[in-house]
DNA sequence: GCACACGAGGAT
DNA sequence: TCCTCGTGTGCC
């Protein structure tokens, strides 16, 4: 490019002459032609850079500085990451605009649709769109994006879906699982609307169902392979998330049943898995495969809600009750949430799946904002076990032996039962002995040097501190001084042991996070005994023919307002592993357990209990029905942030509880000799959520601008108080 | 997170 | 009057 059409280039933008003339006149590189200017995001903490700047394209990277490619750009004095948002032909800003400096790859990651909804998701959860990027494009890993290029110049065609000629075995599997949604109220008809094209949303309680032998899958996996090859196969885009690898594995497994494979970076294949902990490169080139477009299928752990999908029909989210599903970084917004908002946004239809019910899926039909998809009565007594609650009255005949961990009622059962096959037995806690307390006054067992709670991890050892890790050797109870230890709470570690002495001879099997063989998949389908913590319980083909259900109590004495919803949802997913009732399958709940979830099991109506909260809720003022944010951290900083949301002086609903001094974060610091942080909760009626986050967001903003001190944390929906 | 603008206060 | 230091704010 000459001098001169520099210059006119100058007479495009909206900007004042002066500054860019002297670019050109001294000869810098030419900037491109046509749109030279980008609009970039940038990967930025401070909530008042959450906006768009304006960068100048050289004509040297015209071509790949794409809308949704990531670059390099100055901001100040430092270089930042961003991503193109767009190119345009003039820029509202009237400084003189920077050059981008680099454009990282060609690959267009960000899409349109993506873009939009980190957007929304951000607004939504008063949220920074750079936190929610870095949640939903997976860092670049270059070597997979140098594979990916090779296949794209081997395919004839780089862009569209491979178009697989579907073999008739193919077909007729999928005709069977097909079939499995005639089991449900609604099922056929949701089926059929998203064939149509349309945006039919769903809560869906899934049948409790054994696995049977591979291909035969007849349990909820075959309920969403069918979802999936139904949008699939009317052209439409998918997702699946799915609280875990595990249960990845096992809608992976439903879907080659149907004759479907996954798409790995040597096969091309008809779906895609997308997991984070799989490792940077196989995310980053099952991510792309996903964006190329050679699938149109999706299925994945929670980062999976932000995939770029084309021609998005469907999203599913699976067991949105899962801790796994909630996210841990900030804006915090949950995986059900997020594909709800997409949905929406996209004209997808929505299904959120369940053995149990939430109390946030019961608000979604509550409001009429979806339909529920569930079988009819007599169906769920035909598939699921019997189910008995052993609670100490129930068990007054036994005299001592009601009081037991282990109540002679439930070890006949279980003696019973494996003469048949596997016994699962959950355990609500992890571990060995997590808590202990005094065994005369039963005082729960403090550290005598930070006052956290003592716990055991061993038969032998000395008690441990679970916060600041000091060895209480020689402990004596505050309280009255007594030397001994019992334990409070126990967990699978010192169960598998105590079930191997109850029942010798039995291989005893163990599964959870912190069990020695970690989360097992699936076991055998022979006698043995399976000690698991909630949501490790491995599958077994043809079932378990009975599950004991330990510490029921536990549970449910969670002060938490979660806590029965979250036990009934713990209970029914184990529940559902275990043979039908016709088959001798047989559940027992053991433990005084809180007599609601209690009842919800025992009837096997999760809905209802669910139902239930949820009108207590309305009756309380708290979430779902209302909408709540905590502001969180330094007393100042709270109260900067709270005092600048309008909201609270116009509105009559609006109602500011607090602010209340709360624990330090762990995570964040030890020294608790520091000043206590406090939390401020604001509660308005749903209407005005989006309010209450857009004010939220705009002090945030002004905090960060104005560099107010202390730190503070938003959330908006609180799990954690919850 | 760095650089720069601007205002206050002090030394010349 | 000019320089320096400190605070506040823009960064495209």
């Amino acid at each position: 490019m000459t001098k001169d059409s520099a210059g006119e280039q100058d007479t495009l933008l909206d900007v004042p002459a002066t500054p860019v003339r002297r670019r050109a006149a001294r000869g810098a590189a030419a900037i491109a032609a046509a749109a030279p200017v980008a609009r970039v995001t940038l990967d930025l903490a401070p909530a008042h850079l959450d906006r768009i700047f304006d960068y100048l394209v050289p004509e040297s990277m015209d071509a790949a500085a794409q809308p949704g490619v990531r670059v390099k750009v100055r901001f100040g004095s430092q270089d930042v990451d961003g991503y193109v948002l767009a190119r345009a032909d003039t820029t509202s800003h009237d400084g003189t605009l920077q050059r981008i400096r680099r454009v990282v790859s060609d690959e267009r990651v960000l899409t349109p649709e993506v873009a939009v909804l980190a957007r929304a998701v951000a607004d939504r959860w008063s949220g920074t769109m750079a936190d929610v990027l870095r949640l939903a494009v997976p860092p670049r890993h270059a070597r997979a994006e140098l594979a990916g290029a090779g296949a794209a110049v081997d395919d004839p065609d780089p862009g569209a879906a491979p178009v697989r000629t579907p073999d008739p075995d193919a077909v007729s599997a999928q005709d069977r699982v097909a079939r499995h949604w005639e089991l449900y109220r609604g099922g056929a008809a949701l089926l059929q609307r998203i064939s149509a094209g349309g945006d039919p949303r769903a809560v869906w309680t899934a049948l409790p169902g054994r696995t049977v032998a591979i291909p035969e899958v007849e349990d909820w996996a075959a309920g969403l392979a069918a979802l999936a090859r139904t949008a699939a196969s009317a052209g439409r885009g998918v997702i699946v998330v799915l609280p875990d690898k595990r249960d990845v594995d096992h809608l992976a497994r439903a879907l080659d049943a149907t004759g479907w494979s996954c798409c790995t970076a040597r096969t091309p294949g008809d779906y895609v898995r997308l997991e984070a902990d799989a490792g940077p490169s196989p995310r980053y080139r099952s991510f792309l495969s996903a964006l190329h477009a050679d699938v149109r299928v999706v299925i994945g752990t929670r980062a999976a809600a932000y995939a770029p999908v084309a021609g998005l029909g469907l999203v599913v989210c699976w067991e949105d009750g899962d801790d796994s599903l909630a996210e841990p970084r900030a804006p915090y917004a949950a995986a059900r949430d997020v594909l709800a908002l997409r949905s929406e946004l996209e004209g997808a239809a929505f299904v959120v799946g369940s053995h149990g019910r939430t109390v946030s899926a019961q608000a979604l039909l509550a409001s009429g904002w979806a339909r529920e998809v569930s079988a009819a009565r007599d169906v769920v007594r035909s598939s699921a076990p019997r189910v008995r609650a052993l609670t100490s009255t129930e068990l007054a005949s036994e005299g001592a032996g009601a009081a037991a961990r282990l109540p002679t009622a439930a070890w006949r059962t279980a003696r019973q039962a494996l003469v048949d096959g596997p016994v699962l037995v959950q355990v609500p806690r992890a571990g060995y002995i997590p808590v202990v307390a005094c065994s005369r006054c039963r005082a729960s067992a403090q550290c005598p040097r930070c006052h956290g709670p003592l716990g055991l991890a061993g038969q032998r050892s000395t008690p441990q501190c679970s916060w600041c890790g000091h060895l209480a050797a020689g402990w004596r109870c505050d309280e009255c001084g007594n030397d001994a230890l019992r334990s409070v709470r126990v967990g699978s570690g010192r169960t598998a042991e105590e079930l191997g002495r109850a029942f010798p001879g039995v291989p005893v099997r163990q599964s959870g996070a912190s069990a020695p063989g970690g989360v097992l998949s699936r076991v055998e389908a022979r006698p043995a005994l399976v000690v698991a913590t909630p949501g490790a319980e491995p599958v077994v083909d043809g079932g378990y023919a009975a599950a004991l259900l330990l510490d029921a109590a536990v549970s449910t004495a969670s002060v938490r307002l979660t806590a029965a919803e979250r036990a009934v949802g713990r209970w029914v997913g184990a529940a559902s592993l275990v043979r039908p009732a016709s088959d001798g399958g047989v559940v027992l709940l053991v433990g005084d357990a809180a007599p609601a979830p209690t009842n919800a099991l025992v009837r096997w109506d999760p809905a209802g209990l669910a139902d239930r909260e949820l009108a207590e809720r309305v009756e309380l003022s708290l979430p779902p029905a209302v909408r709540i944010a905590s502001v969180s951290g330094d007393r100042e900083a709270v109260s900067a942030v709270v005092s600048r949301v309008a909201l609270a002086r116009e509105h009559a609903d609006f109602v500011v509880l607090g602010p209340v001094e709360i624990e330090h974060d762990e995570r964040r610091t030890t020294d608790r000799t520091l000043a206590r942080p406090v939390r401020t909760v604001l509660r308005v009626p749903v209407g005005e959520g989006g309010r209450l986050a857009k004010e939220l967001a705009a002090s945030l903003a002004v905090r960060s601008a104005r560099r107010e001190g202390g730190s503070v944390r938003v959330r908006l929906d609180p799990e954690e108080m919850l």
